[in-house]
DNA sequence: CACTTTAACTTGTATATACAATCTCATCTT
DNA sequence: AAGATGAGATTGTATATACAAGTTAAAGTG
């Protein structure tokens, strides 16, 4: 037996988390305050403030003294682990950013892809690819391979436009992400894309994206030359 | 004006923060008892109780019910980001590991290390460069610049069997960690120790970590074809 | 001696209360 | 109309208390 009885604080957390990721409470929105959560949950006020503070260090809420609780962005919950979006790092060296779709489509996966996905190889995935440039240069490929059951409005969308963190998270909160990173020599099609030799080494990172409802997306970033900063608390 | 008066649960946390950072608590030793803590600082039990619970959501202390609260290993304060081992890795693909020292000795840092570790150009500082087998092929050369000022005894080890993280945690305890990924080609001698043609792409990850002392240590990886896997609890 | 029980200690959960600090907004004043 | 004031709401800090649950070690029992 595991827990015969779930403690007060944690049903006010499920409670809170239901609301989030069901889409009732949007980013930015109030929730209830220490008081309110008192009364309708019949809990002390030291109750009801634990899960909220446990929920604002899991990054899911930010508080303000004097003007109450909001449902984090997604981006304030990023500080865990950065990997800088690729517009945002090219503005800040004082270029130009922008991006061309090169495919959106559904697509049968094929097995490495299946299995990072968690699909059985046959199975359905969206796709899309999108080249981005710096100063007209193209310097990154981006290839997202998308849970159809988990995204199913995916194709409806400009992915030039709208970074992964917004697509992924309005449809279903992100709980995890993993990345691998590799240095290899692009294919000869890429290597075309990105106006590089066949010699160029390339930064390929695979991102994999979870929600609680499964494996969410895997997305290939090929890049020539790009440095990518992690920052965190620890180590090794 | 920033805080005219600290709150109490924060000078307990200072308290405990300097007698690990000293070594006055070892890892493993048994730190103070809430109601201990509730007498020494005459607060009461709630207050004492935060200081340790804060603690533990940072890393540094671990609480058992029933037993009482220890200093945290540095290892059990690694879950936000964990770069896997390098001997660790090969050797759950059920592969030999082994690694020789190539150098070890002061060196005067040249311009880019010096800025990296905050020292001026000229100024001392410790270098160390390991070269690491997979079943007697060469794969990866780690090559750290370390603080001597924060690290006087790094000259005395062979770090051919201690990882970074002994030991650095064991003189000075990290608090933070910056990584920098890139994909290079390395250089002829290097490419030379790997055995590996100057068209290999090669991983290079730059790992800066810090103590609350300021910069304790520069590393510098050159590993082709190697995946490094980064989990994080969240993404971008 | 081996096993069980018990007592003491420690952390976990929960409540009730008090006051401080900060923010918002309606109200008052000029 | 513009600025100052103040009331109310909200989070932050702190205390005192109570009981639950897990661990440890000493005391008791066979």
């Amino acid at each position: 037996m595991t827990q015969l009885k779930p403690a007060k604080y944690t049903i006010i957390k499920q409670y809170i988390c239901e609301k989030i990721e069901s889409g009732q409470w949007l980013e930015h929105s109030k929730v209830p305050s220490e008081n309110e959560l008192t009364e309708q949950f019949s809990v002390s006020r030291m109750t009801a403030r634990r899960a909220l503070q446990e929920l604002t260090e899991q990054g899911l809420l930010v508080r303000s003294q004097g003007s109450g609780t909001f449902v984090a962005t997604f981006k304030s919950q990023s500080s865990l682990l950065e990997i800088r979006n690729i517009a945002d790092e090219i503005q800040d060296r004082g270029h130009q950013h922008h991006a061309t779709q090169l495919a959106l489509q559904a697509i049968d996966v094929n097995e490495e892809v299946a299995i990072l996905l968690a699909l059985k190889a046959g199975d359905k995935a969206y796709f899309s690819s999108v080249l981005h440039f710096e100063n007209d240069a193209a310097i990154q490929l981006e290839q997202r391979f998308v849970n159809p059951k988990l995204v199913p409005n995916y194709l409806a969308q400009d992915y030039t436009k709208i970074t992964p963190h917004e697509y992924l998270s309005s449809e279903a909160p992100l709980t995890e992400a993993t990345h691998e990173v590799e240095a290899i020599l692009a294919s000869a099609d890429i290597c075309e894309l990105l106006s590089i030799t066949n010699t160029t080494p390339c930064l390929q990172v695979k991102r994999r994206t979870w929600s609680s409802q499964g494996v969410v997306s895997l997305a290939i970033l090929t890049a020539p030359g790009n440095k990518y900063r992690l920052g965190s608390h620890l180590v090794f």
